[in-house]
DNA sequence: TGTTGAGGAATGAATGTTCATTCCTCAGGC
DNA sequence: GCCTGAGGAATGAACATTCATTCCTCAACA
């Protein structure tokens, strides 16, 4: 088995796990038996637990940025990008509910704190998109006039809860369903 | 001292760290050195931390649910008692930021899962309230024809998210933009 | 009123378990 | 025979929980 094989299998593993059982319900022995190397090995490719965890989750964030930018319509007018935007966020959680709970426990811990707030007050990935569409949208008048904080809360927050429901089987996220959705996060951010 | 004030103590104690560090970075010894107690003196309260900590989030649970009850308008339109709620919900929270960092941590562990399940599938608890408001709104087509799971997500995620935000002080939530926040969460749900 | 001792409450050191991480050993390629 | 990388047993730290012991309260009695 190659090297880069083996690196791949861990953090596949250590995804399905800790997306399963959380971070602290996880440990290494049993990433390492599923991956199927030895608990040492994971050091060999990883210098602790901590950045497993980190490394994991940036992979998965910029996969899911590169999938979801893939089509991104950026001629289209404003409501359009916004709507593509988290429709497009949505399906992709949906098609990936690993990375869904693993991206949802990251964030809801000291880990995604400080990612959380970088992103605010703006720095790379794919939420800065939204950020620009915020911008542009206030000076526009085509979106309220409130924060950005604001702004995002009103996009992201109904979309993580419905997830979360979609994934516990306790409401199906079909076509028609992500449309209604998505456009009523629209009416709550549109003037 | 009174064993209902140690009792007290060592809930307060557990609050105060838990929500500031999180269930499992908050040993049980810690909790009782600021109680002011013996390490096994929380075992003659508490069977478990487990018991511990469902026995804490219902009690906040509880204080929320009565504090927002309270003036709640019954005999107003179906849109005032939903700006009411959601409102003093946020008022409650912000006022409260511990037992907003308890209560989401209890949410998002496996603790929480089987309370929201219930809630959803209609049990008791103050989001029945919002449950019903939702059935009645849709009736009366005044509500968006959608799941109850999607009007509660669209209602609850934006005020979660923007709780997060401001109690990392990356918004400041006064007056005007909880009134400007509310109304647009009733705009994602308005028909 | 002062004394005593029984019963309950509190204590915190000791225990057992669960891990992350380290380190020694070894197989296979050169 | 050496070197590299892998393995997994060993280690030590962190913690929940237990339990033998101490402390406190107060009723009963002198």
């Amino acid at each position: 088995m190659k090297t880069s094989e083996k690196r791949a299998d861990i953090m596949q593993a250590a995804l399905e796990l800790i997306a399963a059982q959380g971070f602290h319900r996880t440990p290494m022995a049993e990433i390492a038996g599923k991956a199927g190397v030895g608990a040492g090995t994971i050091y060999r490719y990883f210098e602790s637990k901590d950045v497993l965890i980190k490394e994991l989750y940036r992979g998965l964030e910029e996969k899911m940025r590169a999938t979801i930018l893939e089509g991104y319509p950026v001629e289209r007018p404003l409501r359009e990008r916004f709507l593509y935007l988290i429709r497009e966020l949505l399906r992709y959680l949906i098609t990936n509910p690993l990375h869904f709970r693993y991206m949802e426990q990251y964030f809801n811990s000291p880990y995604g704190i400080s990612t959380h707030r970088e992103r605010l007050l703006g720095k790379s990935g794919n939420q800065d998109i939204l950020m620009d569409i915020f911008e542009q949208g206030i000076e526009q008048r085509v979106l309220k006039e409130l924060p950005k904080a604001v702004l995002s809360s009103l996009a992201f927050g109904p979309l993580i809860f419905l997830l979360r429901d979609h994934i516990l089987g306790l409401v199906i996220l079909e076509d028609s369903l992500i449309k209604q959705t998505t456009e009523a996060c629209w009416d709550a951010i549109k003037r």
